[in-house]
DNA sequence: TTGACACAGATTGTTAACAATGCAGTATCC
DNA sequence: GGATACTGCATTGTTAACAATCTGTGTCAA
C-alpha cells in the first residue's frame, strides 16, 4: 500500500460512512440498483445501523461523483444519466483508459499483470457458471484493476467512478441482453500490454470501449422518462 | 452549455455551498491559501453568512477531492500533499492531459481555440503587469481551459481538481521563485494543436508538465513538517 | 367519470442545544 | 529550570426536535 493510500484511509472520516458509499457503489456496479431507485434516508439508516447524518454525508459524496442524484425535498435517487452524460463518460474513458494501457505496455514488465490474468480467469469461471451478477461485477472491475496497476489512487478513483457510471448507462440504454464486456477482449488487452506494444494495447481498449458504447441506443427514449410524468400532470 | 452541465447545475444542491467550494478552490489555485491553513467552521460561517451545515458539507466535498483534509476533532485544513500524492497527481496529469491535447489536435478545427489564444494573451498581460496572483491563476486555468474544449464536464472536473492539487504541491515543494508554467510553452501547445499534429501536441504538454514537475524537490522535507511538533513533545 | 382541491402522512431540510475532544495556559513537582 | 499534570476554553461531532416540502388519498363539483 502506497503512502498516499494510507493517508487517504487515515484521514477519511468514518468507516461506517465509507461502508455505505462502497456498498452502494458495488450494488450499482453489479446492476442490483437500477437508475432512479429511491434511496430513502430511513431505509439506509436502518440497513447500516447509523444515524441520519452519516447517511446524508454518504449520499452527498455519491452525488458528487454522479452515482446518486439529490433532488431537493424529494430525496436521493440512483442517478439516471442523460445521453449527453453517457457521451461524456465514454469519451473520458476512451481518453483515460487509453493512456492507462499505453503506459502499462510501455513499462512492459509491470507488476500486477498476474492479478489481471487471475481476474480474467475468474471472469471465465463466472461465465461458465452463468453467474450473471458476478459476470457483470468482474467485467467492470477489470477496468478498475487495469487502473490499479499504476499504483495511483487518483487514476483508480476516476476509473472506478467512470466504470460505475457506465453501469448505469448500460442499464438505461443497453440493447443487447449481455451488453457487458465480451469474453475475450479483456484477454487481448492484457496480451497487448504484456507484448509491450502500446499502440496495440490502445487499439484494443478503444475497440473494446467502442464495442460497449456502440451497443447502446442513446437516441432512444430512456426506459423511464424522467420529466414525462410531471409534464403530463401539467405541473411543468 | 451542454445538457449534462445544465443537469449538474439543476441537481446540485445549494448555491451557497457551491460558492464556498468555488471560493476555496480559487484561493488555492491562486496560492492565497497555503497548505495546512486551518479552515475554522466559525470563520467560514461568518465569511459566507451561512449555517454550519453548509460549511461542513462544502468541506466534505473539498476533502473528497483532496483539496482539504479533515482531521477528526481538529477540523479542516488545506491539504498538505505527500510526495507520493504529488507523484500520483503529476502521473495522472501526464496521462490525462496528453489525451486531451492529442484528441484536440486530431479533431483539428476544434472550437475553443480562440478562447485559448485569448487566455494566453491575458497571461502575457499579467506577466507584463507583474501581477503575480493573476499569473498563477491564469497559468493553472489554462490547463482547465484545454479540458473545457472537449465540452466534457467529467474531464473538466478531473483536470480542475488535479490542477488545484498541483498548486498545493508547488507551494510545498517548489524550488524556483516562479515555478508556475513558463511563458511560451502554453503557446507552443496551442500551435501544435492548431497544426493538427497530435504527437507534437502530446510532446509539448508532456514536456511542459515535466518541466513543472522537475522544478519540484519531492525529497526535501516539507516546508512545514507535520508530525515534528508531536514527535518532539514526546506524545508520539 | 374526470378534474381540482384540500388534507393527512411521510420524508427531507434546518436549526439549536448538547457531548466530546483537543489545545493552551497555569500550576506543581522533581 | 524543565518537564509533567491539570484545568478552562474553544472547536468540532452528534443528536434530536422542529419546520418545510412533497406525495398520495379522499372528497366534492362539473
Amino acid at each position: 500500500m502506497t503512502d498516499a493510500q494510507q493517508k487517504l484511509d487515515a484521514v477519511q472520516s468514518d468507516p461506517d460512512e465509507q461502508l455505505i458509499v462502497d456498498r452502494i457503489y458495488s450494488a450499482v456496479m453489479e446492476q442490483k440498483l437500477a437508475p432512479r431507485t429511491k434511496l430513502s434516508e430511513q431505509t439506509l439508516c436502518e440497513t447500516f445501523g447509523v444515524g441520519r447524518m452519516r447517511v446524508r454525508r454518504a449520499l452527498l459524496l455519491l452525488s458528487s461523483q454522479g452515482i446518486v442524484e439529490l433532488h431537493s425535498n424529494r430525496g436521493a435517487f440512483i442517478a439516471c444519466p442523460s445521453p449527453d452524460e453517457a457521451r461524456e463518460v465514454f469519451e473520458a474513458r476512451l481518453m483515460i483508459e487509453s493512456g492507462i494501457v499505453r503506459t502499462l505496455a510501455h513499462e512492459n514488465g509491470s507488476l500486477g499483470i498476474d492479478a489481471l490474468r487471475t481476474h480474467v480467469k475468474e471472469e471465465d469461471e463466472a461465465r461458465a457458471a452463468n453467474d450473471r451478477t458476478e459476470i457483470i461485477r468482474l467485467s467492470g472491475e477489470f477496468h478498475v484493476e487495469l487502473a490499479k496497476c499504476h499504483n495511483n489512487s487518483v487514476l483508480t478513483r476516476v476509473v472506478r467512478e467512470l466504470v460505475t457510471r457506465s453501469s448505469l448507462i448500460v442499464a438505461l440504454f443497453g440493447t443487447n441482453r449481455d451488453s457487458s464486456c465480451p469474453d475475450d477482449e479483456h484477454a487481448s488487452i492484457i496480451d497487448a500490454i504484456v507484448s509491450g506494444d502500446p499502440q496495440s494495447a490502445e487499439d484494443n481498449i478503444q475497440h473494446h470501449l467502442l464495442h460497449v458504447k456502440n451497443s447502446l441506443d442513446l437516441e432512444r427514449t430512456r426506459k423511464v422518462e424522467p420529466d414525462l410524468a410531471k409534464i403530463l400532470t401539467g405541473r411543468m
